[in-house]
RNA sequence: GGGUCGAUGCCCGAGUGGUUAAUGGGGGCGGACUGUAAAUCCGCUGGCUACGCCUACGUUGGUUCAAAUCCAACUCGGCCCA
């Protein structure tokens, strides 16, 4: 047997980490402790994360598991990332209360695309042998459907119906689509199609990967270790984040953005938000919350764009809030050109995009929301007769909204 | 296949013939306060360059001076029976 290696050296792995199955502490059988399996294999193991190309942005939310993904490969084994493009066909009920509309499989190969260049910053694409991209469809494009029910013979509808997701729709009288029952089977599958030795998902992919266990086993194949990650907060402090709910950190947003966002990251989620996003040391956060709110927006934007990026970012985040306008190459402009003078300010707002519509633009100006430089406005009806009126002026809507109107 | 109940604004959910974009909650946006936060308080929350005009209560027709509210058919869903 090799030597035990201190358990120190696995810090990378536990960070993080909610839970691992099967966990057996005191043993040394590698089957049952992926420590123990981690010190005594030969081979780079192959670490399976699946991700179903249903929208076209990813958030900060995502990036865990694929940290995660990233420690492993830096660890020497090798990443199979599993483009879910047939799946996605599908839809994973999970955590729905209701059914999710079917995608083309244009849309969803456009989708794979963009989260591929996404996931750049997150994982090592150059080191040989560390990352696998494969696409499910390749495996359950070809299943007839004699393969087909041998898998959905390994299932009661008793175990089904236990799920959570599923469990909620039904007692609430939901409709659930008997297609939906397939989603966990097919991406258990997905697991033995890769061999994989240990497979990656959120608290709430559970059930799911714990099918992929039973169907290595009936395929005759060790059955892989199961890594839960905790599901990221988003930045109301509530819900899970995610983009529906509009509490999110997406990877693409641009740096003053994303630094925007994180740095009002509520007090009670600072420490998980480091632990999750960063590598920074967990005894070594700063005790003010503000400073630690700084330090970790700088972090974060600094991974997906570059560190003088966030450092820019800062900057710019701090002249926008002390209402340093006018420090602004970062003020976006709008050209009058296509406006008819003489132009009333609610449609203006509107015509910029700073509101919505005209009507929202005109309750904004009732609720003391617009400036123009600097100056609030309280007639809803102002309007100005010729371009030159505005001509270089700042458009105000709320604290964070500037628009310079050019000719 | 039969029976039965249901479908309301971003979401949930009142309203069951008659001023009025339609009670309430959530969410969102804005204002005050503040640490750029949280908590709290207040305002707004269909569209239109607007003292007025449109479009809205699953779809399409109908009854009526008048319908989200009554009727019919249709679409979608829940439950029960087969």
């Amino acid at each position: 047997m090799l030597p035990v290696t201190s358990p120190s050296e696995f810090q990378w792995l536990q960070r993080g980490t909610q839970e691992i199955f099967p966990h057996v502490p005191d043993s040394h059988d590698p089957n049952e402790q992926l420590i123990a399996r981690l010190q005594q294999c030969d081979r780079p193991l192959r670490i399976k994360l699946g991700i179903d190309p249903t929208g076209s942005d990813l958030h900060l939310g995502h990036s865990i598991p694929f940290r995660k993904l990233r420690a492993f490969q830096d660890a020497g084994h090798t990443a199979v990332v599993i483009i879910g493009d047939f799946t996605a066909q599908i839809g994973d009920p999970t955590g729905k209360s209701e059914v999710r509309r079917q995608l083309t499989p244009e849309q969803v190969k456009l989708n794979a695309q963009t989260y591929l260049d996404q996931l750049r910053p997150i994982l090592d694409f150059d080191t040989p042998g560390r990352l696998e991209i494969r696409y499910n469809s390749e495996w359950l494009g070809q299943l007839d459907l004699k393969e087909i029910l041998e898998l959905l013979a390994t299932m009661t509808v008793g175990q089904m119906l236990a799920k959570e997701g599923f469990a909620e729709r039904y007692k609430k009288e939901n409709p659930i689509y008997l297609h939906e029952f397939m989603y966990p089977l097919m991406q258990g599958y997905d697991s033995v199609a890769v061999q994989a030795d240990v497979e990656l998902g959120g608290t709430d992919q559970k059930f799911n990967l714990l099918v992929g266990r039973d169907l290595q086993r009936q395929f005759g194949q060790a059955p892989q270790f199961c890594l839960l990650l905790p599901l990221l907060l988003g930045f109301d402090g509530v819900n899970k984040m995610s983009k529906s709910l509009n509490n999110y950190v997406g990877l693409t947003e641009d740096a003053l953005t994303m630094y925007s966002k994180l740095e009002k990251t509520p007090d009670a989620l600072l420490r998980s938000y480091f632990e999750l996003l960063t590598n920074t040391p967990l005894d070594q956060l700063p005790d003010d919350p503000r400073t630690a709110q700084k330090q970790l927006a700088l972090d974060v934007v600094g991974q997906y764009h570059s560190p003088a990026a966030a450092q820019e970012a800062q900057t710019a985040a701090q002249a926008l809030v002390q209402g340093n306008q006018a420090s602004g190459d970062a003020v976006p402009e709008f050209s009058l050109a296509t406006v008819e003078f003489p132009v009333k300010v609610f449609y203006l707002l509107s015509v910029t995009g700073l509101c919505k519509s005209s009507g929202e633009g005109r309750r904004q100006i009732q609720g003391g929301a617009v400036r123009l430089e600097g100056d609030r406005i309280t007639d809803v009806n102002l309007e100005f007769a010729t371009p030159q009126d505005l001509d270089g002026k700042v458009l105000q809507m709320g604290k964070k909204k500037f628009i310079r109107l050019v000719p």
